[in-house]
DNA sequence: CGGAATCCTTGCGGATACTG
DNA sequence: CAGTATCCGCAAGGATTCCG
């Protein structure tokens, strides 16, 4: 597997393939912030609901993708409320600190951005 | 800016911001393999083209968004033969070691949801 | 409380042909 | 060679209502 190569048609395919399972995992608007979201502590359906403005068939559907790759656990509580707690797994906290450095980057380049504008006036 | 609450009904939307900048310059389905793409050497347009088997008109969008935010060069050659280099910024380059992260974290994550589903059978 | 069902809109991305 | 222009389908995401 070469990084330099990427001739013919689809040469690169086999390079890319990890990348392809990753944006399966992270794909759509929310799955980071989420994660992010879940970072801190253990939250329940309706506390991530009120938190981010997000419809609940969205939550629910995120969640469980989440769920299938291993990065969310989902637990039923039984304190006779039928709630549930939403948590990350190891692999989920793994990427925390990726999503983190993401985030990091995001905000001292959109200070060089905006400071690039500012110069070009 | 604190991690641990979420509540009230939009309290977190600092927190994420700098989360939606990030997911601005990297949104889509291209983004992140373009960057890879160029993190070995400087490549041209059709060069690229071939090599994803992406329209040009996608491909050209994905490009001018990337320049915009700062994570590409474009630079046009004097080789009388019209032909444009695309790289990667200092910036694109700091990328590209966080999204290989997300790669490998892929690529071990994988494995793993793929034994666990053997073992369920 | 934690969802599922239903309906609807938007815009992303693809295909193709064309241009300087 | 490096793009634009035009058209189009589909799926992601949102709003709302209902259910156990």
């Amino acid at each position: 597997m070469t990084y330099t190569k990427c001739s013919g048609s689809g040469d690169c395919n086999g390079f890319f393939l990890p990348l392809n399972d990753l944006m399966g995992v992270l794909n759509g608007k929310w799955k980071m912030r989420l994660i992010l979201c879940l970072s801190s502590e253990p939250k329940r359906f309706n506390e991530m609901k009120k938190c981010h403005g997000i419809s609940p068939r969205i939550l629910s559907k995120e969640l469980k993708d989440l769920e299938i790759n291993g990065v969310v656990l989902r637990t039923e509580l039984n304190d006779n409320l039928k709630s549930v707690e939403y948590s990350l797994t190891d692999a989920g906290k793994e990427l925390v600190s990726i999503i983190l450095q993401l985030q990091k980057w995001g905000t001292t380049h959109r200070q060089n951005v905006l400071e690039e504008n500012d110069r070009l006036k």
